[in-house]
DNA sequence: GTGTATGCAAAGTTTTTGCATTCGA
DNA sequence: TCGAATGCAAAAACTTTGCATACAC
């Protein structure tokens, strides 16, 4: 546990950076939160612990978490278009987006692998990263759907 | 050819709509590009045609195709986070850009849909839509890089 | 003590909206 | 004609930045 607030002490030690109690605050929610935030909801947990930490102290210690590659960002197809914040440590891994709670679900593939080279042999390009991300509804979801019926949209 | 602009011109019968000569360009635009633009690069196209154009329009015009499923918008790990539209009409495709040129690139992937299988299966959930998005080097960047021995970044 | 990080407010970017005017059907 | 679409300007939504102050080392 605590993967994330460790290694960023480290990174800071060797580059002389500091650690702050609001950096601390934010790696270990990271931590801890199994969920991908976006800058403004990670806020908002951190403001139960410390009401004065403020959105560009967020967004800077996320932009250097990035620079770090200790957190990854993407923007989902939601209505708002907020990045949010992968904390997972850079495996590679993949998302599924439930259109009706929002919940993000992470999930590995081996033929992404697959997709890649054959990508790469087709085009002749050369393939560094990417990702899946799938949409519809989680199980949660989907089955509340099922038992209202005829219902169009889960609630 | 001219599949967008038909089906545009359908839909707005159908709804009572006007085909302006604003839409016209965009429509036409928009059909023969090969790419996948932001709201701010089709303006620039539409100007050398229509100096007048405003972006409001731009914007209007895309969110009105994206509502009829004719247009789709992303965002990909860009330095700018614009949204992006692709024209193609909704076949399911997938999509590689070059880190270099910034080149968008489709492909299929028919294991794509045993990737979504799978996903419903192990979380018992619905999947709707979804996409592969990879990065990497296209051919041209990815040769010059080659060529241009160990320099780390092709130009 | 010294220089890094923070809070605040202002600015930057991208997208949306209100409203008077124009224009297509 | 008359209601839908446009242009313009202002606002909204999201993110970044400058600067004075606070605080970690």
């Amino acid at each position: 546990m605590s993967k994330l607030l460790e290694k960023a002490e480290e990174r800071l030690r060797d580059q002389g950076g500091r650690m702050t109690n609001q950096r601390r605050l934010l790696f270990s929610i990271l931590d801890t939160l199994g969920e991908h935030p976006t800058a403004e909801e990670l806020l908002l947990l951190a403001h139960q612990q410390d009401p004065e930490l403020n959105l560009s102290t967020v967004y800077r210690t996320l932009r250097w978490l990035e620079s770090e590659n200790l957190v990854s960002s993407r923007v989902f197809a939601e209505e708002r278009r907020q990045e949010r914040f992968d904390p997972a440590l850079p495996t590679e891994h993949h998302h599924f987006m439930c259109t009706n709670c929002k919940a993000v679900i992470e999930f590995d593939s081996e033929l992404f692998g697959v997709i890649k080279d054959h990508f790469q042999d087709e085009n002749s390009a050369k393939v560094v990263t990417g990702s899946i991300v799938l949409y519809g509804l989680c199980s949660d979801c989907h089955h509340r759907v099922i038992f209202k019926g005829s219902k169009l949209k889960a609630d």
